[in-house]
DNA sequence: GTGATTGCAAACTTTTTGCATCCGA
DNA sequence: TCGGATGCAAAAAGTTTGCAATCAC
């Protein structure tokens, strides 16, 4: 059992919501695939292996409940559907905003992370240039990878 | 009349495409509103003003055609529906991807954009880093801005 | 026991598509 | 003339909602 779905619990209880087998299950798919960019969908197919009468609304509903308690993050790679995944900073400690960015191929529609802190700075220098208070960021880069350049 | 639009006849002529009224009116519409992120339901009520028999579908399918010319950029400012904005570029020269970042309100849902060339540097080292061509990238930060902070 | 949660189906929203008609080159 | 472009309606795709039944506490 991984920290976050101890803290899952916890927090649930809370807020006064019950701790479901369908809220636990859509929590360790997203953990159980932290590499990949997960839909609804996907989730819903990977929970109704162990979970079959699950259905697709309570995926809808779990989801906005974990973005909510900020354990998981959304992104938008915009191919129609939104997509979530588990907020790295949620299995142990720091900066909840710390997510990494997102090389999105134009070619072969692969999806590749990358970790970079240079926006900390961008972020203090807009508060003081505007008065705006970043609290998160999202940042995609669009291009061509590795592979599709060589061909 | 614009650089853009003449620059956009020329570009369909280029492709064997048609100059009809509606395309012109499409790109007329949208460098009219170059401070609004406009969504195809907002492109198709001001076309209207104009154009009263024009269909969703066609708006739809220009604004295709325009990011295809990169004539227009795409942004999502999640809500739901994908918005529209002329390119910043594309009235003179210059880099084309060279465009705002957005600051999104998460009170009051009002969007700010944001100039800054701090990503040159950054698309620079992901090249060297990981192989991956940076064409475009896209920036949001989702915080509080100064009004609502003020409440 | 009781109120939150769920599954199902229907509704809704945004976007795409098929097709007959129309129009620019 | 002729192939591309358009408008309309229907379809598709993703997401939300209402409600009765169910389940966690």
């Amino acid at each position: 059992m991984s920290i976050s779905q101890e803290k899952f619990k916890q927090m649930l209880k809370e807020k006064g919501l019950k701790v479901t087998n369908q809220r636990l299950l859509v929590l360790e798919v997203l953990a159980a695939h932290r590499d990949r960019h997960m839909t609804a969908e996907d989730i819903y197919e990977l929970v109704k292996e162990d979970y079959p009468e699950i259905g697709l609304a309570t995926i809808y509903r779990t989801v906005q409940l974990l973005l909510e308690m900020q354990l998981v993050d959304k992104i938008n790679l915009d191919d129609g559907c939104v997509r979530y995944e588990i907020g790295e900073a949620n299995d142990g400690e720091g900066e909840p905003h710390h997510h990494h960015h997102h090389l999105i191929c134009k070619t072969c529609g692969k999806v590749f992370p990358f970790r970079d802190d240079l926006l900390d700075g961008l972020e203090r220098h807009i508060e003081e240039e505007t008065g705006f208070h970043v609290l998160d960021h999202e940042l995609k880069f669009y291009g061509q990878c590795k592979k599709c350049r060589k061909k």
